[in-house]
DNA sequence: TTTCTTAATTGACATAGGTCATTTTTATTG
DNA sequence: CAATAAAAATGACCTATGTCAATTAAGAAA
């Protein structure tokens, strides 16, 4: 039951039995089906999720209503409100489920309890954040300097097959394009 | 000399004198003068700096030859290339100093066996990075939702008075449009 | 201060991508 | 399977911003 995230941690760090063992009692597996808001704006925050099998999708709403995809989750990644569950601070993210999924779910008070007992996942988070930020950073530059057509092709390779798995407007909200835009490109691809 | 430094670092974690004194023995004091690079593409990574005085700017150089930059840093702030001293790999970014600068620098291996004798910094760089993560995210949602003059709006509140610190075109690749484009943009803030 | 260099502004023009309205295709559900 | 809803594709039109070239302004150096 917790091989994907056990060898995740030791993806990172050097994991004793005990060390495993002080993690794995504070999980928590959840079951949501599709279409399903694991968070919703204006919630506290109560919980970080790694996912064992499915696929979500994170994004704000703007002022317009229009609808800005942060990250898509799959297998092995962690998802859920860094700024909120960190800062204590009401949520302004949405999760959603886009295929049922199975998932772990840790408390902020057990995730704080963990890094007392076992420092070397605050090593584990830092590093899991370094990642993310870099991409993040990687995701950025490439807005900056790549036209949409490019932008969708490499985001093709980096989640592969995610095109059969996501709708298309989620991932044209992720490239920040309409999804006529998208379409668009997608025929010019195709042609 | 130490203050400023000392004053970030407890801001974020609970940091007893041995702890500081381990921090500040790993730190070097380096003075740069306007118009040098701390870092170009291809180098090896050696240090992570802190800026005690000044002002830098951190940016890529795409395929075209623009100028993408990510990354300000004025007093207080960290700058470096994570990805490339983290992951020991050579670097792709440039850091270039806008202004005469005073920064603390310290070495990989120092960061390490500082993170062996005090997790704290283990901690405090957690921290760090998770807020330039929400940061960066921000970043990018302003992006995807606001124009241009409103995202230059922004930049000036966030970075105050940076305007009259960092040449426009700075601006303009940090926001990610032409410097011709910052300028109409100007110019009807302006009327 | 004068000279030289770098930065900023401006105009003309091209184009990617937004918006809105409509149609076609694909999913979902009773 | 039929009926309905949701998603994708398409066309018409508009606007913001890019590019290139030229000019003006500001800053650095001598």
């Amino acid at each position: 039951m917790y091989e994907s995230i056990i060898s995740h941690v030791k993806n990172y760090v050097e994991a004793s039995n005990a060390h495993i063992q002080a993690l794995t009692d504070k999980l928590n597996e959840v079951c949501v089906s599709k279409h399903t808001y694991l968070l919703q704006p204006g919630t506290h925050v109560m919980h970080e999720y790694f996912v064992i099998k499915g696929c979500l999708i994170a994004y704000y709403l703007d002022s317009k209503g229009h609808k800005h995809a942060v990250q898509f989750a799959i297998e092995n990644w962690w998802v859920g409100d860094f700024d909120a569950f960190f800062n204590h601070k009401p949520s302004n993210l949405f999760i959603e489920t886009i295929e049922s999924s199975k998932l772990f779910s840790i408390t902020y008070d057990d995730l704080n309890t963990l890094f007392q007992e076992a420092p070397i996942y605050e090593r584990y988070f830092r590093l899991l954040t370094t990642n993310a930020f870099i991409a993040q950073r990687k995701r950025i530059l490439s807005a900056l300097q790549n036209d949409t057509k490019t932008r969708y092709l490499e985001f093709c390779s980096a989640y592969p097959n995610i095109e059969d798995r996501v709708p298309n407007y989620h991932i044209a909200n992720y490239l920040g394009v309409s999804a006529e835009s998208l379409s668009r490109i997608r025929r010019k691809l195709k042609g």
